[in-house]
Order: structure tokens, then C-alpha cells, then sequence
RNA sequence: GGGAGGAUAGCUCAGUGGUAGAGCGACGCCCUUACAAGGCGUGGGUCGGGGGUUCGACCCCCCCUCCUCCCACCA
């Protein structure tokens, strides 16, 4: 054996090691002949424009585990890697990147534009899946899947045409939400509230129409957050039984700064008499209460925007203005004009676009909308049929919650990049032609002149179908037929409406069967203050930085690069002065791993990566220990445990098999954190800590050979354990480990090289020493017991001191004497016992 | 307005109807040939507040206070 050196260097093993792994095909599913049961994980694909961030290490993480685990069981395992287009995301970086030439999409044209991003993700995408191997992801890469694949874009025009020709898409007129900044039409999911914003209610007075429609001296008060939607108001709405405005009822009041009657209508549904002046604008064009009036009261919808937000003709004297101008500006002149009444602070939430962050406007539209109640109810009772499971299972309420009040799915996209609708418009008849081929003419009046929709599908439409639609479907794959359903789906809880409910829905109205049957949901990583990692805060690890280092610099750097503010920066020179050392993959496995799942946010610090790093070097260092000890002898691991008759070797093959236990039981159950803390505790505190010390007078003595077995057993054993948590470390050691060569790899392996990767999860066979841990209990206490009394009397190790034990029972008596010599040359002490019964008599 | 989760050691968090745990930090000793990225030892919490059920509650029930998040159209 070489000299292995006394601190373990991940970053030099890693990547020789994934490459290892990689080119003997240890990843790829699916052989030939291969029966085994499947065990199948289909990856959340990443953004394909970002960078891995914590949060895909953390997903990345898991489904290693998961999918290593399953491997060395004994399964099929298959873990589909892939990458989302993600339309919204995608396009508005490109934009920005345009917009750095000084250019806008609309100077390339469409088709440019889109040939441009496809550029784009051919450079972005290989960044991110070499990150993703540099995590130790054992993805299958030969089924690596992009949404806007050939054979993908097939699956979802077959689904839109499918769901349309089922009646569950519908093309229809609806208040939207829309970004006037990305200018497209939002989904509501896209739409986040933000709280608690400072706004401004301001009161204003219309004028009450005289029969003549002109102006009289009686006004009617009413009150806004958004003054300038009044440009649009055509009603004022009271409560029909308020009587302070009884003799109102049917008249009609003056807008001030447009020619229009505005009616004063009653609705008991809209106006609450207690609030304000009991007196409500309506708004239909721009408010989704409005809205619902106006169509109870057939009212005028009039939209004043125009899609980037800027005023239109209904504007009047406003038209041209941007919103928000406008809004000081209608503000103004009715003050001018004498028909303010005051304002008033006033506590509201603004709608945000989840992308740009731009208030969202309410707006009149045309879009395609899914069809929800009919595809929820399905999906509803998979999981309480437990048909899918969700886990923790807390969140099953919220599913339901959201499922049971669903609203239906606007999916078109006003974008450039993303799958096309596949409808077309008839230019002579009003035909709307939806199919899977182009088509070349219309079918109702056999008009020539077709336009297709110019919009393009919500991103989310095509992950919904992605455990299904990377296998093959709609054709009928032998992978689709093997590998579905999928059994895991591990993700975060943030995108459970997004992107979980839908494939389930989808997953069942398409495939008749669930996708998967567990959804694990984890949380989000955050900074070590439990703040969100954001660019802007400058406080976002990037998990290669963690794994092979930087220094403060290479921080601070790449913080001012992606926009970090002073105070980012300032935080960043604070918590981090020494910037990373190159801690490993392994270490930030194990820490993302020691995480509970139950946890909703994961306070990512430094110092428990540390410590992690530091567990791999003490296995690393327990098994050089192991190498030299075992120098010279036959040992060799067998998957076996030995026969043995020794305390020390009998206890720690005990504790092998608790540990063994916890952790098949923690990944069974989707506890990765009780799973990597029982081996972590196991290979430190009892293997490393009681185990190897207690070894070191054994294996001088006639019990050797049992010892060395024992050694090599509880060694190579816990590296199986360990490794699909700490595959890197595990790997390397293994490799040392001398064993017998068939060691539990499966037939589908055996042309391979040996490898860790395919070796056996070691079994739980529950076998128990009891009565070994319990005189091992005794002994522990005793020697930490003299250890103390050596410590607190400040004695130094070189002087020998005799300890005089009274034993409260012969069994214990039994145990001290019987372990006379490892007590002593643990405890340094001469031990003297004395049975308490013997003591007692005379 | 509805819903969910949380409040446990200085910090970050696990946890169980029966005398409270981890990691990091603190304190003291130790360069003992596997490991100073280490070893050995020590200290530290009336488990947010109040009430109830129970032989017994940090855990179950009720109320209160304070955080976090999600959903929702109050002008």
C-alpha cells in the first residue's frame, strides 16, 4: 500500500473520479435484458440561462442520494437529467444582454431574436450541466432532455391539440393580469402580492347630471388608490338600500375630462356602505371587482392602457402619459378643477410580476385559458387515496387548498421564446383552426390565407408533461413503458402549484396514471442570517465556490458582476474575510443533507460546511489508520460480518448494524438528515472515537486476526453506507479497501471495472448484540469516568494512576475485570476492583 | 380576510407522554505515530406566556403574545 497523505484533498479526487464513473457508464439505465425493478427520478430541469445556485444543490443533492441509493439496492435507477427553456426568464435575459449593444428584440425581428437565445443556451446550457457534474449527479446523460426538443415540442403540441379537441382549452376574453414591462399576460400564479405597501386613498367628486347632462351642484364622492383609472370609470356603484343616495338611483354623473356619461348603478355585491363614502367608481377595463359589475350591469369596458403601460386615446388630454405620471397628473388637474376631497393613507398590496416586478395591470384580453376544475379533481383524490404521497405531509393541505379553489390557466404568452400555439386564424371566415400538422388551408371556407397565433405557451405547460414527455411520449417508448410512472419527484416547496400539482394532473389526463407516487419537497437555502439569497444582496454562494474555494476577492468580484449593492459587498467582506477554502463536494453534500426536510428555510453557514470537510478528513484518516493496521495481514472485507469473540469487536458490529439501520430507515422515510447523522455520528463517535482506540491493544495481541476482520468489515461496510451521501471520499478509500473483488456487484456490472457506485447498500439484518453493548456501556463509563477524575486532578498523561472501583453489582464487577487491560489502556489508569458485596462483609 | 408553519443551550436547529439533544461557539488540559481539519474533559436551557387533561407535559387540548410564509378582488 502507498503512503496516503494525512490530509484528504478533495478537489484533486473528485473529478477524476466522476470522469471515472461517466466513461464506464455506471449512470446509464436501461441495458439491455436489465429486469430489475426501476427506480426512476425525473430532474427538475434548471432554468437553462442560470447558474447552478445553492438551490440546485440542494435538489441535486437529494436526487443523488436517492437515485445512488436505489442503485446500489439493487434497482434499475434511472435519474433523467434536462433543462426548462423557461420562456419568460430566458427572453428577458437576452433582452437585457441586447440592451447592452443598445438594441431591442424588436430591432433583430422575431426570428432573429429567437436565433439569437437559441445561441444563448447552447453556451449557458453546457455551463450548467458541467456544474451539475461537478455535484456528483449520476444523471443518466444519454437521455439529457430540453423542453424545446424536437420530439418534447411534439409531445406538447400533442397535448395542446388533445386537451383543445377535449374541450379543455378554450380560446376566451377575460381580465388578465399583464406585465407591462415583459408585455405579456401573466398566469395568476406569476402574480406575487407585495404587503403592507404605504398607499395614497384619494376622494375626488363627480358631478351629478341635470336632465339637460350638464353639471349640477350636487356630487357624489368616491375614492381610488389609482386615480387615473377613472379616465376608464364608466359607473359609480351604491348600495341599493344606503339611503343617503336613494334619490340618485338611475341618474347619471359628469366625467370631467371625457365625453362620457357615467351612470350611477346599484350593487349590494360590490359596495359596502361602512367603507369610505359607500360610493364605488367602477372600472370594468381595469379592475377584476369592476369587471364582474360591469358585466352584471352591462357596462362599457373601456381599456385606457396601452400595453406598455402608457395611456391610450381613451386617455384624453392624459393619452401618451405613462401610468404613473398620469396618475399625479388626473390628481392634479382635479384638484385644479375644484373636485378633490382629500386623501388619506391607506395600507393595500400591489400586485407584482414574479419576473420583472413590475405592477401588474388588470387588463382586457384575449387568451388561451385551460380548463382547471375538470383536470383538479383527479389529481385531488390521487393524493388522498395516497396514490401520491407528499412529503412532509403538511403540505397536503395546501394542495388541496389550491386545487379545490382552482382558477383556470391562462397559458398563452405574449413572448418570442417558447413552444408556439398551435392555432390558426382564418382571414376571410372567423375559423379557428387547431392541429398537429401546419395546416394549408381553412377547413370551414377553404380560404388560403391562414396567420398562425402569434403567442407562444407559458413555460410551465411543458414541464407539466415532463415525466412523460422525456421517456418518449406520445410515442409508445420502451422507456416510457418501463420508466413510468417515476417513483420520486423531489423539488421545492415553492414551485408546488407551479409545477407538482400540474404534472399530476396532466400525468393522469394523459397517461391514465400518476407521474410518480412521492413528492419530496424540501426547502429553500438561504443565507447563513436565514435571509434569501439574492444577487442584489450579494450574499449568494455559488456551491463551486464552496466546493473548490475563492478567495475574498474572487467574492467580491463576482458579487459586483451580478450586481450586488455596497451593502452586499460590505456583508460579504464581513462574514466571509478569508473568502472559502475548497471544502469539496462531499462537504456540501453532507451539509445540505444534515438539513431537516421539514425545515423551510436552510441557513447555509460556513462553519458547518467546515465541519463536514473535517468529517471526510477524519474518515479519510480512520481508514489510513485502518490500511496500516491491517498491513501484513489476509483481512479482507467479505460483506460478511466475521465471527468474533472479543468485546470491543463484538459492540462496534453491533453499532455497525444500528447505524446501518437508522440510515436505511432515514432514506427509506426521506430523512436524509437522520440517515447522514446516524453514519456521521457512527463513523465518528463510536467507530473513530471508542472503536479504533480500543483496536490498537488488540491488535497487538492473540486476538489480531479477529480485530483486523473486524477492522476491515466495519470499514468497507460504512463506505457503502456512506456512499451515496459522500460519494467522492467513499469511492477513493474503497478503492484501497482490500476485499473480496465480487463484492456485491450485479451482473450488469460484471464486465465493469469494480466500482463502489454499483456495489451492495449493506442489508439490515437487525442483527443485535445487547449484551455487548451493555458491558460496553459499563466500560465507556468507567474509562470516561477516570478520564475526568485525571482532569479535573490535572494529571498528566505520563503518570499512571491506580483507581480503586467499587462495582455496585457482580455483572459489573464481571465486565471491569474481564476488560482489565483495554480499560487501562484507555482510562491510563491501573484499575482495581473491588466487588461491593466482598467490601460489605467482614 | 382565510390558511399553514414556527417560538427549545450564546448562535443555527433536531427531538420524545416519563430525569432535555446535535453542530458551531465558550472554558480548561493535551503536538498520545490515523487525524491539531485532531484528542480528552467541563460548563450552559424553569423547552415564548397563561390555563387545562394526566400519576406525570417540552410533547396532547384551549387562550394569549411575537415572528415567517402561502392564498385571497375590498374601493
Amino acid at each position: 500500500m502507498t503512503e496516503l497523505p494525512k490530509t484528504y484533498s478533495p478537489t484533486e479526487a473528485e473529478e477524476a473520479l466522476y470522469r471515472f464513473w461517466e466513461e464506464n457508464g455506471f449512470f446509464a439505465a436501461g441495458a439491455e435484458g436489465d429486469t430489475r425493478k426501476t427506480y426512476t427520478i425525473a430532474i427538475p430541469p434548471p432554468n437553462v440561462t442560470g447558474t447552478l445556485h445553492m438551490g440546485h444543490a440542494c435538489r441535486t443533492t437529494f436526487e443523488d442520494v436517492l437515485t445512488r441509493y436505489h442503485r446500489m439496492k439493487g434497482f434499475d435507477a434511472l435519474w433523467i437529467p434536462g433543462m426548462d427553456h423557461a420562456g419568460i426568464a430566458t427572453q428577458v435575459v437576452v433582452e437585457r444582454l441586447l440592451a447592452q449593444e443598445g438594441k431591442t428584440r424588436h430591432d433583430l425581428g422575431r426570428e432573429a431574436f429567437v436565433e439569437r437565445v437559441w445561441e444563448w443556451k447552447e453556451k449557458s446550457g453546457g455551463r450548467i450541466l458541467s456544474q451539475l457534474r461537478r455535484m456528483g449527479a449520476s444523471c443518466d446523460w444519454s437521455r439529457e432532455r430540453f423542453t424545446m426538443d424536437p420530439e418534447l415540442s411534439k409531445a406538447v403540441r400533442e397535448a395542446f391539440v388533445r386537451l383543445y379537441e377535449e374541450g379543455l382549452i378554450y380560446r376566451g376574453t377575460r381580465l388578465v393580469n399583464w406585465d407591462v414591462v415583459s408585455q405579456t399576460v401573466l398566469s395568476d400564479l406569476e402574480v406575487e402580492t407585495q404587503e403592507n405597501v404605504q398607499g395614497t386613498l384619494f376622494e375626488f367628486a363627480y358631478k351629478v347630471a341635470g336632465d339637460d347632462g350638464a353639471p349640477t351642484d350636487e356630487e357624489l364622492v368616491v375614492a381610488t388608490t389609482r386615480p387615473e383609472t377613472m379616465l376608464g370609470d364608466t359607473a359609480v356603484a351604491v348600495h341599493p338600500e344606503d339611503p343617503r343616495y336613494t334619490h340618485l338611483h338611475g341618474k347619471f354623473l359628469v366625467h370631467p375630462f371625457v365625453d362620457r356619461k357615467v351612470a350611477i348603478i346599484c350593487d349590494s355585491e360590490l359596495v359596502d356602505m361602512e367603507f369610505g363614502t359607500g360610493a364605488v367608481k367602477v372600472t370594468p377595463a381595469h379592475d377584476p371587482n369592476d369587471f364582474a359589475t360591469g358585466k352584471r350591469h352591462d357596462l362599457e369596458e373601456i381599456n385606457i392602457l396601452n400595453f406598455d403601460g402608457t395611456l391610450n386615446k381613451e386617455g384624453g388630454e392624459f393619452a401618451g402619459m405613462e401610468r404613473f405620471a398620469a396618475r399625479k397628473a388626473v390628481k392634479a388637474r382635479l384638484d385644479e378643477l375644484g373636485f378633490a376631497r382629500g386623501e388619506k393613507k391607506h395600507m393595500m398590496t400591489l400586485p407584482r410580476s414574479q419576473r420583472s416586478g413590475s405592477v401588474v395591470e388588470p387588463m382586457i384580453s384575449t387568451q388561451w385559458f385551460v380548463k382547471m376544475e375538470p383536470l383538479a379533481k383527479p389529481a385531488i383524490r390521487a393524493v388522498e387515496n395516497e396514490v401520491v404521497q407528499i412529503l412532509p405531509k403538511d403540505w397536503e393541505k395546501t394542495y388541496f387548498h389550491w386545487l379545490r379553489n382552482i382558477q383556470d390557466w391562462c397559458i398563452s404568452r405574449q413572448l418570442w421564446w417558447g413552444h408556439p400555439i398551435p392555432a390558426w386564424y382564418c382571414d376571410n371566415c372567423e375559423n379557428v383552426i387547431v392541429s398537429r400538422e401546419d395546416p394549408t388551408g381553412c377547413d370551414n371556407c377553404g380560404g388560403g390565407n391562414l396567420r398562425q397565433d402569434p403567442d407562444v405557451l407559458d413555460t410551465w405547460f411543458s414541464s407539466a408533461l415532463w415525466p412523460f414527455s422525456t421517456l418518449g411520449w406520445p410515442e409508445e417508448t420502451p422507456d416510457l413503458k418501463r420508466f413510468y410512472p417515476t417513483q420520486d419527484m423531489e423539488t421545492g416547496y415553492d414551485i408546488l402549484f407551479f409545477w407538482v400539482a400540474r404534472m399530476i394532473m396532466m400525468g393522469l389526463h394523459f397517461m391514465g396514471e400518476v407521474p410518480f407516487s412521492r413528492v419530496l419537497l424540501a426547502g429553500l437555502v438561504t443565507d447563513e442570517r436565514g435571509e434569501k439569497m439574492s444577487k442584489v444582496k450579494g450574499n449568494v454562494i455559488d456551491p463551486l465556490d464552496v466546493i473548490e474555494g475563492a478567495t475574498l476577492d474572487d467574492l467580491l468580484a463576482k458579487a459586483q458582476f451580478n450586481g450586488a449593492k455596497p451593502n452586499g459587498l460590505k456583508y460579504l467582506q464581513k462574514t466571509y474575510p478569508d473568502g472559502f477554502a475548497s471544502y469539496g463536494c462531499d462537504a456540501l453534500r453532507m451539509t445540505l443533507l444534515s438539513y431537516s426536510p421539514q425545515a423551510r428555510r436552510m441557513a447555509l453557514s460556513l462553519k458547518r460546511i467546515e465541519g463536514y470537510r473535517n468529517f471526510a478528513n477524519k474518515l479519510w484518516n480512520a481508514a489510513r489508520y485502518a490500511m496500516m493496521k491491517l498491513e501484513g495481514s489476509n483481512a479482507k472485507a467479505t460483506g460478511e460480518p466475521p465471527e468474533v469473540s472479543q468485546l470491543a469487536n463484538r459492540w462496534i458490529l453491533s453499532r455497525l448494524q444500528v447505524a446501518i439501520d437508522a440510515a436505511t430507515a432515514g432514506v427509506e422515510e426521506y430523512r436524509l438528515d437522520e440517515a447522514s447523522g446516524a453514519l456521521y455520528h457512527f463513523v465518528w463517535d463510536e467507530f473513530c472515537d471508542w472503536y479504533l482506540e480500543l483496536s490498537k491493544p488488540l491488535m497487538d495481541g492473540p486476538h489480531a486476526e479477529e480485530t483486523a476482520q473486524t477492522l476491515v468489515h466495519t470499514l468497507e461496510t460504512v463506505l457503502r453506507a456512506l456512499h451515496p451521501m459522500m460519494p467522492f471520499v467513499t469511492e477513493e478509500i474503497w478503492r484501497q479497501v482490500p476485499r473480496d473483488d465480487a463484492l456485491g456487484t450485479h451482473p450488469v456490472d460484471a464486465e465493469k471495472p469494480r466500482s463502489l457506485i454499483v456495489a451492495r447498500y449493506p442489508e439490515q439484518d437487525g442483527r443485535r448484540d445487547e449484551e455487548a453493548e451493555q458491558a460496553m456501556a459499563v466500560l465507556q463509563e468507567f474509562v470516561v469516568s477516570a478520564r475526568t477524575i485525571r482532569a479535573e486532578h490535572d494529571l498528566p498523561r505520563a503518570r499512571t494512576i491506580e483507581i480503586h472501583f467499587l462495582a455496585e453489582d457482580a455483572k459489573r464487577a464481571f465486565v471491569l475485570e474481564g476488560e482489565k487491560a483495554l480499560i487501562e489502556s484507555l482510562a491510563g489508569a491501573t484499575l482495581v476492583v473491588s466487588d461491593a458485596e466482598k467490601m460489605a462483609s467482614p
